[in-house]
DNA sequence: TCTAATTTTCAATAAATACTGAAACTTCAA
DNA sequence: TTGAAGTTTCAGTATTTATTGAAAATTAGA
């Protein structure tokens, strides 16, 4: 396969997995963009790549930055601002890891938290409210420790532990 | 807190959670109220419940249908259709982390593996594009593994093994 | 300070997605 | 068969989300 071809197939790959995973897709292509070029890109070279908007690129690219997984570079003596991602994919999948359990299960835990003093004892509805909610919320804590060890792990005693552990 | 407000705040919730898993937010509402029900609710109920229309109610009760998440039953002399989930969250997250993998991590890797074989060693941004496309398939390999595992795992063997490895 | 290069904002619009409701279809008991 | 009860489909519409592009704001050097 050639390079083109090959670079616009990850480009649309990276894409539609960043959507199903609740990001934009003009966000998750500049990502891929930036991951695969070995140099920093500006804004208008993103722009021209991906055939977007100036609007739309530079909201997208803040968007990476508040997320952590995209870098601003300043080059001394030019006004353009540079952009690059951080090429280690570890580094990058606890960086996701983080922001997403910031923003879902964080906010989860604390609803079900709050549901939990529910009144009532007797009526059958209340009860497997109170029997489904207390499960989710143990399942929820348990996969709130096990993401908190990934985010502070490194790479290889993550992995090797893993693998160790399981079959 | 009384229950129709806990109710509510726990449809919500989902709701939300669900959206940024993709999931629309009707389908993830659909969801939490049969989890939350005692017993089997059928289309009608349903819809009042939610306040959405048929057409919309039948469309994401067969989502979840597909999702594997929902069951439908019959009940003897009657034609109505009951639906239910089941209550086992183990079982839910197992369920819903088998479709995912399905749907999202093995596109990926199919795509990564396509494009493993690139051609131009000499440049910069092939150089670049191979190696970081071999460490996303690294990474999405050793994913791919470790979600198998816990696919097909016991609850209890899986969270006692992982909870005495980590830390 | 001023000015030109660059970034940011945001109202308008386009595009995508979800939802409705009525019609078509299916099923089954009489 | 028939028709009542129930389910499914889908064209039209509403809603939400993404994108554009031009104007406003910011920046840094002269």
């Amino acid at each position: 396969m050639k390079y083109p071809e090959a670079k616009e197939k990850l480009i649309q790959a990276w894409g539609n997995l960043g959507y199903s995973w609740g990001v934009n897709k003009a966000m998750a292509q500049i990502h891929a963009l930036l991951l695969i070029s070995p140099k920093a890109l500006t804004t208008e070279e993103i722009m021209q790549e991906l055939n977007i908007s100036r609007g739309n690129a530079n909201m997208n690219i803040r968007a990476l930055l508040d997320w952590g997984i995209v870098q601003r570079i300043s080059v001394s003596g030019e006004r353009k601002e540079y952009f690059k991602s951080g090429k280690d994919i570890w580094e990058l999948a606890r960086q996701v890891a983080k922001e997403r359990r910031k923003r879902e299960l964080e906010p989860i835990l604390k609803v079900l938290q709050d549901v939990s003093d529910v009144q009532g004892e007797n009526s059958d509805d209340v009860k497997e409210f109170k029997k489904v909610t207390k499960d989710l919320k143990t399942f929820a804590e348990k996969s709130d420790g096990l993401l908190n060890t990934f985010i502070n792990a490194k790479e290889s005693w993550f992995w090797n532990t893993l693998m160790k552990a399981l079959r």
